[in-house]
DNA sequence: GCAAGTAACCTACTCCAGGTAAGGTGGACG
DNA sequence: CGTCCACCTTACCTGGAGTAGGTTACTTGC
């Protein structure tokens, strides 16, 4: 009997680290679809193809297994942004573009999953919230480690304030390119230029 | 027996308004403490004084609830931004700082419960994420109006785009404010004025 | 003053989803 | 070919959202 199940490709055991990224797989799915509250563990568990406890075994609580969404999303984003970043580090304005690119080009990718995550994951509790926060610093981090080291005089304040404008508002508008659809990372960065560069070109001390 | 319970206020009866508004008042300190999700009826409905179906009369469900304290921070914001700007409407930059202000002043003065209101509403379901998504789109169009009426002949996408990018860097800085606790709401207006002010006067027309 | 009506309120439940205890099963390795 | 461990399961507990139905006290017409 345990012979011959047609199209089910018959239970698999699998070890550990594979199962891992195939649940927050669907995971993320599942909380992109119904939400984080309305999400079942039950239903990521069938879908999956397991039993609830697997889950309970590897992520400890169903915030557990959010956070571990969460993480390895961030992980990415820092990834991407960084690099796109570094690899025109001579010119700040080229720079800074090229980040903001890097930026929505990763929550396009991402699409519904990042967007729900980003926007939904906070209400959980301490842990989640913590989490996305740590997504927001690291960018804000980012931004400005590399503003100051342009501008290494200007106070840190302002800085970390602009920072904090700048992830704030991409943030936003990549949740509007989102659900407009039609709008381009590049678009994107685009406007966060026009807007932004000037002020921030003026605060900064004279080129060299 | 009903008589003389000294310091207890003996239980009253109160018209429905008049409760609703204070069921309202407690949740708003119950979601802030716990957080949403964490946060039970059981719990506000001992802390009003009152039994848990009185909470389902009222607002009928835990959802409901929210969307209330929620629907009545937002009335609020929307009338101090509109003042604000409405007061001076001769002059664009005035106006657009008068509404940074406000919009400050308005989260230093909800502090704790308006910032998790703001960030972690969305997790809940469709009904909230549409009220707090309503909150920021009734910004939006504040803003997007008001700068369509300094420059009808520029396109509305990108306006539609500055208003989204300064509603987000707006709700950010105004986090990072509640964060540090030492900046004023002149202070933040500033930062953002400082930021965005010169790209926005550039997209402008000339001035009148 | 008093019956009648209704708004405010309560007790006592159901049900569902997060989380857990305790035990099967199959392949790797001596 | 036995035994050990990682993988996996069934069957349960618990707490909180939501509800059915009855009770109390305030108002209103006479």
């Amino acid at each position: 009997m345990t012979t011959s199940e047609q199209a089910t490709p018959r239970k698999r055991r699998m070890p550990r680290a594979e199962r891992e990224r195939q649940m927050m797989e669907v995971a993320e799915e599942v909380f992109a679809e119904r939400g984080y509250v309305a999400a079942s563990m039950d239903e990521i568990a069938e879908r999956v193809g397991v039993s609830k406890p697997m889950l309970y075994e590897y992520f400890g609580s169903k915030e557990g297994l959010l956070v571990a969404c969460i993480r390895q999303a961030r992980a990415e984003l820092l990834r991407v942004t960084a690099e796109a970043t570094a690899a025109a580090a001579n010119d700040p304005e080229t720079a800074f573009r090229a980040g903001l690119v890097a930026y929505f080009r990763f929550a396009v990718d991402h699409g519904v999953a990042w967007s729900l995550l980003s926007s939904e994951a906070a209400v959980v509790g301490p842990q989640t919230a913590d989490e996305v926060e740590a997504v927001r610093q690291q960018q804000t981090n980012l931004i400005s480690v590399t503003m100051s080291a342009y501008a290494p005089e200007v106070a840190q304040g302002a800085l970390d304030a602009f920072a904090e404008i700048i992830v704030g508002g991409c943030e936003r508008l990549a949740l509007w390119c989102g659900r407009r659809g039609d709008v381009t990372p590049e678009q994107a960065a685009e406007h966060i230029m026009r807007l932004m560069w000037s002020g921030l070109k003026d605060s900064l001390p004279a080129e060299k």
